[in-house]
DNA sequence: CAGAATGTCAACCAACCGGTTGATTGTCAA
DNA sequence: TTGACAATCAACCGGTTGGTTGACATTCTG
């Protein structure tokens, strides 16, 4: 019988992209693993040869998905050119939002990380480093700030760092009852210009000096 | 044979609770019909006579979630003190913040069904009823504050409101994965006290006259 | 009180779902 | 060339799941 061409590997590769796809758009519960391997065109038992269960399978998705923000979290914090620290915080904040906008699944599957929380576990270590590089950063452009007397001192980098997450996310997470809320459509690139301009302000008001 | 005692409607507020606890903890793929029924005390084909499906349950649940919110949102502006404008904005949202905490199966509906876009349709109307309220008083005491020099003027009310239910509620939905972003509990109560008292400040701060 | 409307349940079911089995075929090192 | 190993598949399975059926008891109404 036909046996289908050998890929090392790379099966494994096609699934956790259907499996990325899949979990985000279903949730863990709502994605079938039939569906998985057939989108990625192999049979189902190739998830359990390489994932070992369900479980399994979603929790590399998720490590996949921490290891790509952390890839680009160093990517943006060695190339960034020095600027003035309110620009620094501007330019970091639309790079955010923008993210988050084209990478939906990635909201997607932290969230569902979150509601079953600690059942996937990713160890904290992964989690961390993937924000790592980025929160040194904004640690630094602040301290830099109050420095130049532009920002106040003593503003707390882990608050302002969860500020800047909690906007940016907030929006894609709770988009279909925020718009019914403020009866605008938030899924319009006019609503997210705006917002992203407004997230930008908000958070450099919150720490300028007065 | 002992047929079950009557409770015209009774049995029907105790799905909505069951189904409010299970939908919460598990979202509505993960939660059981079955299980629902038994906490609820009832033959499974109850839900099915009350609310057609799964599904009409799930609607009903959330229905029954925003009804909750518009009256305790409509009790509190209609027996708030007048008071000064930054005050008023703080007792505002160290409220929210307090509720958001007491009531997590709010958060976890309301998530639910938006990760199920417009699948469950709670109609526009009743979302938006639900904060009206609330969003009418927090837009008169920003006009207020800008009357009185204390805020700045020319705020959109519609992205405060945005950036008041974001610094509050992501608290509570990404409480696990920011937990190991920040190398925090952020479920200690000493977490949530700081968090609360930050979020206050950084939203004054945000709106306040330069 | 009769009968209609309402509320409740036990038993059943077909489809589905995550996971297993066992056999088969390329691939590569010795 | 050969034998071990990596990779793949078709077929199968037991338990589960949302939903249905039909009968029956209680309550309401005229």
């Amino acid at each position: 019988m036909t046996q289908a061409k050998r890929r090392p590997n790379g099966s494994r590769e096609l699934l956790l992209a259907a499996a990325r796809a899949a979990f985000a758009a279903k949730g863990f519960d709502g994605a079938r693993v039939e569906e998985i391997a057939a989108e990625a065109g192999v049979n189902k038992q190739i998830i359990y040869y390489y994932f070992e269960s369900k479980d399994g399978l979603f929790r590399a998705a998720l490590e996949q998905i921490y290891e790509a923000i952390r890839e680009q979290n160093l990517a943006y914090v060695e190339s960034v050119k020095p600027m003035r620290p309110d620009a620094a915080i501007a330019a970091l904040v639309e790079r955010l939002f923008g993210r988050l906008q084209r990478q939906p699944d990635v909201i997607a599957l932290v969230l569902e990380e979150n509601r079953h929380k600690g059942r996937h576990l990713v160890s904290r270590k992964i989690i961390q480093s993937s924000h790592t590089p980025m929160f040194d950063y904004v640690a630094r452009v602040l301290a830099e700030g109050a420095r130049l007397g532009i920002f106040r001192s003593g503003v707390d980098p882990r608050q302002f760092y969860f500020d800047m997450v909690s906007l940016c996310m907030f929006y894609f997470i709770n988009t279909y009852t925020m718009s019914a809320v403020l009866g605008t459509d938030l899924l319009s690139q006019g609503s997210m210009r705006a917002r992203r301009k407004h997230i930008v302000e908000c958070l450099i008001a919150s720490v300028s000096a007065p």
